[in-house]
DNA sequence: GTCTATACCTGGATAGAC
DNA sequence: GTCTATCCAGGTATAGAC
């Protein structure tokens, strides 16, 4: 795949979870490549297939993790992921989830069906690591382990909405709430620092 | 306070749930008004001002609710809460919070302002509620009542951005279980149907 | 005081140069 | 195959008519 395209996709990445869909455009990623706007459009026909694109560079790192660590409990990779957040609420940043669905009914069907597969995929991941840690009694709860994932994908996804409006403290307190509720073992502040060669922004699944 | 500009408000409310604060134009509105788009900005100079309008109509119905229910009990307004939202479900419409949050990079000084005031009005709200519901017996959960309170917000917040996205029926799910965790007595379905009077759209705190 | 006509700019997208 | 020059629609905002 080209550099520049590579380059576009981090940038738009950036944009989307810092401004939103509808506030970022090809003037503001050209300026930064030193390019002009059309040169965006020659790898991107339409903003909407730019925006495709950036799901399917996140989707592509969720399923390469899962792959990537396939006999990692459900306990660490939930660690994992809520790491992911925690760096995301520093950064005054939101996940893709929290940037697009609120904009869902201004995109065209393309991209809807792009959020759609994005919010499965990440449930079902959390899911899985639900039903993993409970049943190997590193977690407990009630209820289904989908559902129970909608509700920790959702906090996780407003806490970065909340924390960057009412400051970044939010988040730690709004998620230790929700680890004690799931009977975790752990803080956020348990978590290790990330490493500086994954701070640069697409350190993400979400 | 004139008619129109009570139109335009109302109308800018449900466009900025509907489709985003950036993604709506004075043109939409006009539109509907059958108006040319400047007689919109003779109401409301800057698109910030009509922004902020609509959050301080909204915060004066929440204030409104509180003070003319002074002795309604914790649990009782969070039904009603609790019942907003699911009509909101009911009509792909995120709450303000949800719309605005993810934009709030975009914002200039005076519509941020108003976007935390927003956020802390309802929270404390919530808090307050869920305070009173916990000591009369009606709940029961650990923690602070003010941060149970962001996670309840959040989780009413991003059920809607989901429920948009994967399917209404999320949202009972999502908010059974949530009620469930709170030990209340009672599940979305229990609650009374929403008045025709009041389901134009402004039926809404958030 | 209320609205219309209009200006000006920036958005996404196209046609064509290198 | 990659990018530049250009277009046109639509955005917010202003100046001025009624």
């Amino acid at each position: 795949m080209s550099e520049t395209r590579e380059h576009i996709i981090r940038l738009a990445d950036r944009l989307i979870r810092q401004r939103g869909f509808n506030a970022f455009s090809y003037a503001d990623i050209a300026a930064v490549l030193n390019i002009r706007k059309a040169a965006v459009h020659y790898h991107f026909a339409t903003k909407s297939l730019l925006g495709q694109a950036v799901i399917e560079e996140e989707l592509r790192r969720v399923e390469g993790y899962r792959q990537a660590h396939p006999k990692l409990g459900g306990d660490l990779q939930i660690r994992h992921l809520v790491g992911v957040f925690f760096h995301n609420s520093q950064c005054n940043a939101v996940c893709l989830m929290g940037a697009l669905t609120p904009e869902f009914a201004t995109f065209d069907a393309g991209m809807q069906a792009m959020v759609q597969r994005l919010c499965v995929a990440i449930r079902e991941w959390v899911g899985d690591c639900l039903e993993d840690a409970r049943s190997a009694g590193w977690m407990r709860f009630g209820g289904s382990a989908m559902d129970r994932a909608a509700l920790v994908v959702s906090t996780l996804l407003s806490s970065l909405l909340l924390s960057r409006v009412e400051g970044a403290g939010l988040f730690c307190r709004m998620i230790d709430r929700l680890l004690e509720d799931l009977g975790a073992g752990w803080r956020v502040g348990d978590l290790p620092a990330i490493g500086p060669a994954r701070q640069e922004g697409l350190y993400s699944f979400t």
